[in-house]
RNA sequence: UGGGGCGUGGCCAAGCUGGUAAGGCAAUGGACUUUGAAUCCAUGUAUCGCACGUUCGAGUCGUGCCGCCCCAGCCA
């Protein structure tokens, strides 16, 4: 294997860094950073930028910061920030030993003001927000210009240090950078740098009075750490030229900016606000709610950092706005759960069925595979009796064309056992089917008869008599629609929303093997889907999540 | 009617200095099968958004047009 084969495919952000080291525009080094805001969870949304950020540093032997944007104390939280680096931790980044704060860097972005300010670049204005609103223009006309604009140096200073002490209510004044009120690029008309806020702030407490707006902090905090590339999504696009406008006014060192797509997914929201809601309207159980695509959610469904390091390499990287088909990242699961997850039985809807003809108290251990295609993976003793629980759904009483499963008369294979043969209904009153009657043939023992005869439906089964209980949480998409926000006029993605995206079953009957089963394990139940033990399993009470259900060929016999 | 981006098969996405369209997912057949899983084999007529133009030759260059996305927070 050669050494490209090794490295992520190129993609255009990668080709302009190779361009840099090969013209060591930079000295050679590669530099990134990953920014997020201590405001909220990680999704996958941000496994996305940070395999960009940490992967080109990685693959050109580069570092890659691992930086909280705290410079809005009002919506941001510690709590936040324990969460986030857990999250980036499981994914497998490194980013060394150092965690960076934007906050760490106040005092050397306030001297930067104040040397703008000297500078005549930068003023205090005393607009009020709304009125700096209608001092900005629309996109189609100029705005104009504030009339604090031109205040001496002498007073801008004087203002500003006052607004630092905290002499002045929030939001009565702001610190601007002047720039051009005409700019085409709204951006460019003037842009806050600093706002009054007397809020504490989660690491600097109340030191502060002032707070640095995104567009002023950033390149700061990038020049500061010598990034070398900054890497973001599409919507800062009209925003580098302010990043690259505030650098040259400092004459500082200056990182390039560069854009990519974010990503998108089908049946998946993604945005803040909207998971904010899902979780405080109770549409889900929490963060880490298996159907929620946060990093916390996605994990205790089950997935794995290489599944989604996987599913990030397949997509790409580019600048198109594209919206990934969902059914990749289910492919990239499937994928690694096939290979890793032993497989074991269990009946989530079951139903029982009595051996009439299999001594009645006779138990035998039958030696099954963890993995067919994999005997490293060992066997297993599975205990077999005269009465076992088949899936409902694994018999029909009038079969349908096609089924060929079990069925009055009908002969099937319990897998790694015995063929059975039904030849009984029981019913209750309502006519409910609530038994079955089988008769086994001795000879099939294994699974297998000397005859060498073929069955053409294989089930999977547990015996009643050590089958374990469990609740088994079935889980669908949150949508009903690939795009979420395919809505009415006036109605919002909730209107989307699928009332049956979690199903639980709590009768499920699993095989004793899987007594000592511990949160996070990971299993492929027979015939059904990928599971993982719930963190809420506890003894005497087990709880498994679905993953990804398995390729159903028959699921797409019944549409037709 | 301002500015910034993007537009390659159903969905992503390669395509570097022009030479005559990778790959993956999805879908569809079939083989195999003690999971209707996995695996294996096979299947795509893509007006490369459109139109002109340059060229022996354009997805790749030029011009014009169309469509979609983003920007008017003292959020990031």
């Amino acid at each position: 294997m050669t050494e490209n084969e090794t490295m992520t495919p190129r993609d255009f952000i990668r080709m302009a860094v190779e361009e840099d080291i090969r013209t060591s525009r930079f000295g050679g080094r590669v530099h990134t950073r990953f920014p997020p805001e201590p405001n909220g969870y990680l999704h996958i949304g941000h496994a996305k930028a940070m395999a960009i950020d940490f992967g080109v540093a990685k693959d050109y032997g580069g570092k890659c910061n691992l930086r909280f944007d705290d410079t809005n104390p009002a919506k941001e939280e510690d709590e936040y920030v324990q969460a986030i680096i857990e999250d980036v931790r499981w994914l497998g980044h490194d980013f060394g030993d150092t965690i960076f704060y934007a906050s760490d860097y106040f005092d050397q972005m306030y001297a930067w003001a104040e040397q703008l300010v000297r500078q005549g670049q930068a003023y205090v204005d005393d607009l009020s927000a709304d009125e700096i609103r209608e001092y900005r223009g629309t996109l189609t006309e100029p705005g104009k210009n504030s009339p604090y604009r031109d205040r001496s140096v002498e007073e801008n200073l004087d203002l500003l240090r006052r607004m630092r002490a905290g002499e002045f209510p929030a939001g009565s004044r702001v610190l601007r950078a002047k720039i051009d009120m005409a700019s085409p690029n709204i951006n460019l008309r003037d842009p806050v740098m600093y706002r009054i806020v007397h809020a504490p702030h989660h690491r600097t407490g109340d030191k502060w009075h002032i707070y640095p707006m995104y567009d002023w902090a950033h390149g700061l905090e990038d020049s500061i750490e010598g990034i070398t590339h900054s890497l973001c999504d599409l919507g800062y696009e009209d925003h580098r030229p302010l990043y690259d406008w505030f650098l040259d006014a400092l004459g500082i060192y200056h990182p390039q900016q560069i854009e990519f797509a974010r990503l998108n997914l089908t049946r998946t929201v993604l945005s803040k606000r909207f998971l904010l809601r899902l979780v405080n309207e109770g549409h889900v159980r929490g963060w880490d709610d298996p159907r929620m695509p946060t990093l916390r959610g996605l994990r205790r469904r089950g997935y794995t950092p290489e599944v989604i390091a996987d599913f990030l390499n397949r997509v790409g990287v580019a600048k198109a706005n594209s919206v990934v088909d969902i059914a990749l990242l289910e492919y990239c699961v499937r994928e690694d759960l096939n290979e890793r997850a032993p497989r074991a039985m269990a009946v989530l809807e079951p139903l029982k069925v009595v051996i009439t003809n299999y001594p009645e108290d006779q138990v035998e251990y039958f030696d099954v595979p963890n993995h067919p295609q994999k005997p490293e993976m060992g066997t297993r003793q599975v205990p077999f009796s005269r009465v076992v629980y088949i899936e409902q759904e694994d018999f029909m009483e009038e079969p349908a064309p096609k089924y060929f499963r079990l069925a009055p008369g009908r002969e099937v294979r319990l897998v790694g056992a015995y063929y059975i043969t039904c030849i009984g209904v029981v019913k209750d009153t309502n006519g409910n089917i609530v038994e079955l009657h089988a008769t086994y043939d001795p000879a099939s023992r294994g699974g297998a008869t000397p005859d060498g005869r073929k069955v053409k439906g294989t089930i999977h089964w547990v015996s009643a008599a050590h089958a374990l209980d469990a609740e088994v949480r079935m889980y669908d998409y949150l949508f009903t629609k690939d795009d979420p926000g395919d809505v009415p006029e006036g109605q919002d993605f909730m209107a989307n929303l699928n009332p049956a995206s979690l199903v639980i079953l709590p009768n499920a009957k699993v095989e004793p093997n899987l007594a000592g089963t511990q949160p996070g394990d990971r299993y492929q139940f027979m015939r059904k889907g990928y599971f993982c033990t719930d963190p809420d399993t506890a003894e005497g009470k087990l709880v498994f999540n679905l993953t990804v259900s398995l390729r159903d060929s028959w699921a797409k016999v019944q549409q037709q």
